[in-house]
DNA sequence: TTCATTATTTGCCAAATGGCAAAAGTTTTT
DNA sequence: AAAAACTTTTGCCATTTGGCAAATAATGAA
């Protein structure tokens, strides 16, 4: 089964960034591909070259890796309305070191590199409306990230469950454990005293 | 006393984003003014619209706050041969919330809004540049910060010290322990144990 | 140099978190 | 439904870190 998209969010959220008339909209629409992804599917692997660039329309993901312990570390959650990738591994067409996977299941509209080299050969606001997107997500997540250090544990996860607030229970533990800093045995203390 | 500087350090730096051919080179020059910091100065303060940025030729920096129980934070120190701005308020053109703040003497390379602007219109690649350096620091600080919340403090004080070899001991203490997010004597402690 | 100020270390104890393994609970498979 | 596999909770105790205040050390001013 396929959803119906109207690809609203999209546009608005791009919208925000920049002017785009009615035919650069429905190019933007066209060359979006719909993308369904299952709770555990994973968007793209460590050790691949990323070859898309995901809109979220609907779910949430999380992009994680394999600390040199060997411990799974789960980086940080993306939800709707955000778009997702190893940015890094994308720009620079080389292998990623993490894995963006599906939480919940969810609802993507997916770019190619060539669409996206499309898309920047036509829209002349493009590159303008890409380069502050991503400037704004990386300055969110460094916002985001340099509080959590000196916040105690129960703190951090008082906060996750405000930004995702029926998200902690769906969840594997261990997941939203290594994005606080601690042990599933301790979150799991942590969630019997409040 | 002002110090004599080649630029050569930013300009190389900028050569590794993008090519710029030596008219380029002479106008990036120019527009840049060497300015000469204390240690203890500020570059930026918070509540004021940043506008300027900064090439650090010589000398680290720190960027720091206040947060919700008034105390101070170090968010990240930031070191030679890189741009330092708070990148959110310079762009939006509204009020810091963060000190940009000299912890060594500095040598830095100055460009003001206007200056950019000048560049941004003559020289074809700029805009491109800028965005790449934009984006690798944020990816950088993203990289950085995530996984300091799965160490334990011992771990991070050794990792700072590895960045920054000769710096651990000429900060106050305090700037260093908000930025590995312990107190001041739990980070005199660790310095014992080890 | 001496005094005053500020920064750092230390002691004492409490609170938070980790490590490990067993128990309890859930989900999936057969 | 029973068994197997996996996840979460819990107990026990060790380690880490925090909070506070006093002691010590370092820095800067007079």
């Amino acid at each position: 089964m396929t959803t119906f998209v109207t690809m609203d969010n999209l546009i608005n959220y791009l919208l925000e960034f920049g002017q785009l008339n009615q035919q650069q909209i429905d190019l933007i629409k066209r060359k979006a591909q719909v993308l369904e992804l299952k709770k555990g599917d994973y968007f793209s692997e460590a050790g691949k070259i990323p070859k898309q660039v995901a809109f979220i329309e609907e779910g949430i993901l999380r992009v994680c890796y394999y600390n040199s312990k060997g411990d799974e570390i789960t980086k940080y959650f993306v939800d709707e309305n955000n778009f997702v990738v190893d940015i890094n591994s994308f720009n620079q067409k080389i292998p990623s070191s993490e894995y963006v996977q599906a939480v919940t299941d969810c609802t993507l509209l997916v770019f190619s590199i060539e669409s996206l080299n499309d898309l920047s050969n036509t829209i002349i606001l493009w590159d303008g409306i890409i380069n502050k997107i991503t400037e704004k997500a990386l300055v969110e997540k460094v916002n985001k990230l340099s509080p959590m250090l000196a916040e105690d544990a129960k703190t951090r996860y008082l906060n996750f469950l405000e930004k995702f607030p029926n998200l902690a229970n769906r969840i594997p533990l261990s997941y939203l454990a290594s994005y606080l800093g601690i042990t599933q045995s301790s979150l799991s203390r942590i969630r019997k005293s409040i």
